[in-house]
DNA sequence: TTGCGTGCAAAGGTTTTGCATGGCA
DNA sequence: TGCCATGCAAAACCTTTGCACGCAA
């Protein structure tokens, strides 16, 4: 689950800091590049996927793979442990592609059920949630 | 969310029959590809991937994006109506793969959650939990 | 100096698409 | 007959890898 990265260069310390300052957020490898590229100081697709796998097994950063074929997502969160009371599931919304964050005391009787009554010990890390938004939800029901 | 297929054709049909005939499995294009081929019925990778999201359009196949890069699996559920009453969940164990169905009933507390208030309206057929199942969720709690 | 990190380009694998042909209704 | 589905190949897409060079310790 670990492998930290041995070196302290300039691109991972960069990289570092954006991911921090973007918390919150879902992040693509292009979305990185693009944000490097703009500001002049770009940096190379190979060293952001590179960097960003060992984030990923430092627990830095979240990986959310949300359907094959489009970009992986990432999402910093720092150093926290993974406790349940910093838990939160992701819902991808099905008509406008929109991803959410649903905190884990809005699913209290849900962890409750899978958790306490171990019915399935769910990954909230792993697992995305599809469906409608609150937004799409409310509005026709028609197809996607 | 739907868009049904209009022609029934040797091919569709072949092909539902197989995913009907390893219900409860989970199959990769490469599988059925394979399948086929070794039964001298080829049938085009093209017309598997469009079929495949037909199916999964139509709620007959459920559709699991494992990781990306790896191929996407697909399993095969049937005809069974969108309604609460008959609503399972499928739940992927990160540990020995198996697959298990939560029925409805028992995320009695969960469907309240997020159909009653309209947190998100969750997909059951498209919506794989990946956690650990109830048996590997009691051996050991070290690494996947 | 040693060895890891970087950058570039190319390869890898899965999935999608263009286009002509074939088949269902 | 009209339109959709099929098959083939090529493209598109995200990601990984090989290799030479650069940089941290």
């Amino acid at each position: 689950m670990n492998s930290r990265s041995k070196y302290r260069t300039k691109q991972r310390e960069i990289l570092l800091q954006y991911f921090e300052s973007v918390s919150g957020r879902h992040i693509t490898v292009w979305d990185v590049c693009e944000y490097f590229r703009e500001r002049g100081e770009a940096i190379a697709q190979a060293t952001i996927y590179r960097q960003i796998e060992s984030f990923v097994n430092e627990g830095i950063l979240n990986k959310y793979t949300v359907d094959n074929g489009s970009p992986a997502c990432f999402e910093y969160v720092g150093e926290q442990s993974h406790v349940d009371s910093n838990i939160c599931i992701h819902c991808k919304c099905e008509k406008c592609g929109k991803l959410t964050h649903l905190r884990g005391d809005e699913f209290e009787q849900m962890f409750y059920r899978i958790y306490g009554e171990e019915l399935f010990r769910l990954d909230p890390i792993r697992t995305v949630l599809y469906g409608l938004c609150k937004e799409c939800a409310g509005g026709t029901e028609e197809n996607v």
